[in-house]
DNA sequence: TCAAAACTCAAGTGTCCACTTGACTATCAG
DNA sequence: CTGATAGTCAAGTGGACACTTGAGTTTTGA
């Protein structure tokens, strides 16, 4: 056992395409686990432990009454991969603004590059 | 071959924890391979490996300069990624939102919100 | 009361994939 | 030229993981 995050068993979770079109299917809303299982082509059991690394993963939260387990989205889980996705965008196109600026102000750093002029 | 789509390739390199760290690394600032691969406890062929995953997913973008290869972020990869999130989370919010304004319709004494210890 | 529905659980199987090893190529510095 | 640096390539290995099968449990409707 090797520690996860929770940023790793989140992406881990929307790794599998079967895994994503459950979310998809349960971002129109809640469905029971044999309701989630009658578009794709496996068993229940297969189904079930799709759901539950989602579970796992926070990204859909379940719930049994009766005989019917009932799965929902759980918005939470996916805003940790997507503040992931968002803080790595972010540094790198700040970065690429103060390259921008930096660029706009100076002239080339080193007369050793400045080999192939064509303007200027 | 079984036909990966954009976000197939897209998710499943971030799936992995070295991966993540790799483009965390890259978010700061290009860098080359060997120089990526310095402090990650692995051979230069395994980091290759990965930023082959990477590459060919759009994350990233590499460029071979004499002996060098230098990679950098391609932010359009992050984006197919960010765009699946937001997508499905919208959904899933603006069902809410309608659910919301049904149920205050239909009940409305209890403008108390939801907590999360609905067991028996 | 009983059968069907809706899961649940454990074990087994095949496949993918992260990583290594070792041999090779290309570029650069002295 | 020579050795070092930087990466490339192909094959192999072990473990993780998606999926099945089959047998069991609980709930429910007639």
């Amino acid at each position: 056992m090797v520690k996860q995050s929770a940023v790793d068993r989140v992406f881990h979770a929307l790794a599998d395409s079967t895994r994503r079109a459950l979310v998809e299917r349960l971002s129109q809303g809640p469905a029971s686990v044999t309701n989630l299982a009658k578009p794709l082509d496996m068993t229940l059991a297969a189904v079930v432990q799709h759901l539950q690394v989602l579970e796992q993963s926070g990204v859909i939260r379940t719930e049994k009454v009766g005989r019917v387990r009932t799965c929902r989205i759980e918005p939470e889980g996916l805003k940790v991969a997507e503040r992931w996705i968002v803080e790595r965008r972010a540094l790198w196109e700040r970065r690429l603004d103060r390259l921008g600026d930096i660029l706009a102000e100076e002239e080339a750093p080193k007369p050793r590059e400045a080999n192939k002029d064509k303007e200027k």
